[in-house]
This record gives C-alpha cells, structure tokens and sequence, in this order.
RNA sequence: CGGGGCGUAGCGCAGCCUGGUAGCGCGCAUGGUUCGGGACCAUGAGGUCGGAGGUUCAAAUCCUCUCGCCCCGACCA
C-alpha cells in the first residue's frame, strides 16, 4: 500500500477523551475513530490487524475441529426468555422492538442462539461431539466504557460452544479449547497468563482465563513463585495465618469519639490494624449479612456471595448499617449483632481483638470471638495478597499482576442444555442433556493488548504476527534516485508475497520518520540519498 | 446511578470570573524556499461557541433545563 493514497490520518496530539497507551495510539497512528461511547469505526490500518488476529484464531480454531458458522446480532426476546436471562441480564442488555413491537435484544453472547440451532437439528449421541464458533460483533450496554478499546460497548468477539455427551467428554473439548488457546495467544506475540477463574453469572465448574500481562489490567491476579498456580485474586484460594493472641481478658468498652476508620482507630489504641476485627455489613438479595475479617485485609465480594449464597451482593448504605447495627457507619462490631455473622478463617481462635461496640462513638477491646460473638461459619473470605503463602504447593508465596483478559473458557455443564431441552438419544435411546462449554476472545481488545504490552513513547511496536504491514519502506528526501530504489524495492517485495507499506508521499525525513515510529510496523527499511550512494539501505 | 471534570474551526486549546467586533497552535488549500527526526515565508478557506429556553439595549460569557463526552466508584464474559 502507498502512504500516498492511504486512508491513514495520523495525530501529532493526544486526543482528549484518551488515557491509556493503547487508547491514544489507536486513535493517533489512524487505526480507528471513536463514533459514540465505546463504539468505534475501524479504519484500513486497524482492520488489517483484526484480520490477522482473526485469522490465526480461525486457524487454531478449525485445526482443534471446531467449525464455524455466523449467527444473527438481533435475537429475538423469546430465546432469552427461556433461558430466564431476559428478566436477569440487566441493564447491560440493549433491547428494541421492531416495527411490529415484537422485542428483540443486541447479543452480547450466544448461548441461547446456539443451543436453539442445536437442538433442532442434533438428536443423537451419534452427532456429538460439536464445537461451533463464530466471530461476530456483540454489544453490551457496559455502564462505564472506557480506555477505547479495553472496555468498549461494541466489540468484536471469537465465541465457541461445544456439545459432548457426557462430562468427561466435554471436560476433552474443554482441554482442547485451553490448548487452542495457549497457541492462538503465543502465535499472537502477547505475554500472557492462564488464571482461575470464578465462573461467575456463566456458572458451570470449571473456568480459565487468558490474561494479558500489562499495568494498565483492569484484572488483579496472583501468581505462585514456586509452582504454576496462578488465579484472579477474584478466585484465588487464601491460606489463613495463626490466629493472633494477646491476653486473654475480659470485654471492655472504650469511647472512640470520631474514630471511624480502620488506621484510626489502630492508632488511637496504638495497636497493628491486624489486631482489629473489620466488620462489613453487606446486602445480600436483600437482608443484611456481617462479613469480618482482619483490620489489615480486604473482603473478597466473589467469595462471599459464594459463602452467603447470594446472588445480589453489596455494601450496605450508611444508613442500612445503622439499622443493622443501631450504630453510625465505622461502629459495627460483631458482638450482639442480630443479623448473620461470617468471619474469615484467620479470625477463628483469635483473643483479645478490637471491635466496634455497635453504639456510635464505642469500641470493645479483649474481644474473644468464640465467647462474645455468634458466628455462624468461619470460611476463607479475604482476598489475597502479595507474599501469600501459595494454597497449592504451600512452599511458594504469591506475586500480584495486572492483566487484561483477552479470553475465558468455561465448562458450562447442563446449565443452558437443561433449562431449554437441547437433549440427545443415548445408545439406550435414552433421553439426555448435552453438556456444554463456552469459549470467548475479545479481538478487539487483543488488538488494544498488544499495543499496552508493545509500544514505547513514539508509538506502537507490533508483533510480527499481526502488525498491519511486515515492511515499511521510508523514502528520505526528495532524490529521484532514492524514490526509484523505494519504487523497485516496495514492487519486488510485493512480487514475494509481502505485506508492504511505502511512504511515498511528499513529506520531509523528520515528519516521515516519526509517522513509522508512530505506527510501528515491524521492519523498516530507510533509504537516503547518502546511504544509497555507498550501497546501503538502513533496516 | 453517586462523585468530579469538560463541550468554542478537522485536532489540541485560550477567551467566560468582570456581558460589548470569536482568537491561538497544529492540520488543510495556493505559491515559493527547504529535505536524515514532526521545516520556513507569504496568502487563504474553515466556527448557528453542544442544544433549548430565559435575563439584557447586547450573551461564547449570567440563569434554568437538556444532550453528549472523559475520569473515579458501584458493577461486569
């Protein structure tokens, strides 16, 4: 392609509505233009790049015998409302209605979809296994979109869904998508790590997540030092520390006007934040729960909606505290309480602990939880930290990554195949639901990905693999000898196959160079009149 | 949705507090000079100041409402 003629706006400034490296490099090296809140034009350059992702996922796709096939972006209400995800989706769902006032939704994925075709056209066990994808566009009415591509409304996504016969059968499917998956993201050129993960509103037992290591992640993970176990802190298992004692003495209240917070309170009794009892009050599907844990740790939210069995969870408002506790906000404490009350492991056998007195202004010292307080289970609820010990070898410690979760397989299990009748014949002619998994990479955010993980303070640095061009040929000046070896060497390149980019236009060497840089295709070849005169070309 | 910020030329911004001829830089067009790290000179095109209503002799500027965008949070394959 010639510069020349290129649709290929380029940007010296940083576009305002753009904060992370791959958002403003996106739009400044002229791969796309925003059209509405996380929606987003693709231009030339930008969907080369999708194209090649797309077709190295493609690749590994039909190599590990999947097919793929395109479903509709507009579904019809009536799927959804099977699968009862019409009323639970939320807000996150666009609807409309057509001219008729039939409803209809944008898919933001295609479990319903898939499962209809299936049903309809697989009978027996003869026809499984399948594994069906598709690369389309979904939409998800994100409350916040944000970082450009990162988290857009609009995207484009890779989705898969296997149909085994039983659950070792699918769990095969499941290690063949995580296979498929490890090589799509290595061929890619992208840094990444393979995470549990928790299943979430999906369901289904087992779940992993491809996540891209970069500082800009909005995914906090943990990886062990010692072994291979690495998980969203989401779902990462915690080892409880020995529970902290000190003398073991009798309640007291103390008046702690004002001290609300955790490091006040600490530093009014002078004592570590660990030594306190953090006493959350959370919502769950409506009642009040009370979550404690250590004063130094933080609640993991995924773990105890798990633990309470919620399905809705979270912190309650200052005065819903009030009604749960008879106390402002900041003097919860787990004594006397009314409502359930869950620890964390670590606080199991503590003595001698700091709690709010649930009385405004109050704190209790010698707090011994197993004498003063009800608590009707201790499980591991706090989130993990760096330096954890690691639950699995239980030699390792954890470190703490970011990433940005570019694919999530799940086994899903008979959750869609139960509930909307996508049965098979067994060889007993038996009537059974299919058991499924699902598979997602969002292409559009691999794209941004590859950008956070590979660019510096001029621009983007491409991988090979799905860098827009293979080659840059930059002409310097305005010597008819120079654009002549550009003209031969850009049309015998071509003639070899290779995805080529000359700049041919009339522009200076400074503004030519620093578009290349900005752009960032992998190879570039210089030729300057000086260079050229000694039979040289800058590579 | 809660909190904060911003909408003025294609892009980045100033002007608003204290009402009175709409500006700057980049980009774009034309001519000339220049050509190894975003050149220079000259000339020029381009704006219902997000929208609606109000106050006023007069509104980009003050008031009310509204729409859009960004950041933080809640939330989320």
């Amino acid at each position: 392609m010639r510069l020349s003629r290129a649709f290929l706006p380029t940007l010296k400034e940083v576009p305002a509505d753009a904060q992370v490296a791959s958002h403003i490099f996106l739009v400044r090296a002229g791969l796309m233009r925003r059209l509405a809140a996380g929606i987003y034009t693709f231009l030339p350059l930008g969907w080369r790049v999708l194209h090649n992702i797309e077709a190295i996922i493609r690749d590994e796709m039909n190599r590990a015998g999947a097919q793929e096939v395109l479903m509709p972006a507009a579904i019809p209400a009536e799927l959804w409302q099977e699968s009862g995800r019409w009323e639970k989706y939320g807000p996150e769902l666009l609807r409309f209605s057509d001219r008729k006032g039939a409803k209809f939704c944008f898919g933001p994925t295609h479990e319903e979809v898939i499962v209809d075709l299936v049903r309809h056209d697989l009978k027996s066990y003869r026809d499984l296994p399948q594994n069906l994808y598709q690369i389309q566009s979904k939409f998800r009415d994100e409350m916040r979109p944000r970082a450009g591509l990162l988290r857009g409304r609009e995207f484009i996504m890779k989705d898969a869904y296997s149909f085994d016969v039983s659950v070792s059968a699918a769990e095969a499917s499941y290690r063949g998508m995580y296979a498929a998956y490890e090589r799509i993201f290595s061929r890619a050129g992208l840094a990444f790590r393979v995470v549990e993960a928790d299943t979430g509103a999906i369901g289904g037992s087992q779940s992993h997540e491809f996540q891209v290591l970069a500082e800009s992640g909005e995914d906090t993970l943990v990886a062990c030092d010692g072994c291979d176990y690495a998980a969203n802190v989401e779902q990462a298992e915690v080892v409880a520390a020995a529970p902290l004692k000190s003398a073991d003495g009798p309640l007291e209240k103390v008046a702690t006007p004002g001290k609300k917070t955790i490091d006040e309170v600490a530093a009014f009794f002078g004592e570590e934040p660990a030594r306190l009892i953090k006493t959350l009050i959370y919502m769950a599907d409506g009642k009040a729960v009370a979550i404690l844990c250590r004063g130094d740790r933080a609640v993991n939210e995924v773990a105890v909606k798990k633990l309470v069995g919620a399905t809705e969870l979270y912190l309650a408002t200052d005065a819903q505290v009030t009604e749960a506790t008879g106390a402002a906000s900041g003097f919860a404490g787990p004594v006397g309480l009314a409502i359930p009350v869950y620890a964390d492991r670590e606080l199991e056998g503590t003595t001698g602990m700091i709690a709010g007195a649930n009385e405004t202004d109050f704190h209790l010292t010698g707090v011994k939880l197993a004498r003063d307080a009800e608590v009707l289970a201790y499980a591991p609820v706090r989130m993990a930290e760096a330096g954890d010990l690691c639950p699995r070898c239980e030699k390792g410690h954890f470190e703490v990554l970011r990433g940005i979760e570019v694919g999530h397989v799940f086994l899903l299990g008979t959750r869609y195949s139960e509930p909307m009748k996508c049965t098979f014949l067994d060889e007993e002619g038996a009537q059974q639901p299919m058991v499924m998994g699902c598979y997602g990479i969002g292409i559009t955010r691999i794209m941004a990905a590859a950008i956070e993980q590979n660019h510096d303070d001029d621009g983007i640095i491409w991988p090979l693999a799905i860098a827009p061009f293979a080659v840059e040929i930059v002409g310097l000046g305005a010597d008819a000898e120079v654009a002549s070896a550009a003209e031969e060497l850009y049309a015998e390149l071509l003639a070899r196959g290779i995805e080529v980019l000359l700049d041919d236009r009339d522009e200076r060497p400074g503004a030519k160079l620093k578009d290349a840089d900005l752009i960032g295709i992998p190879l570039r070849v210089v030729i300057g009149k000086r260079s050229l005169k000694e039979g040289q070309l800058e590579v």
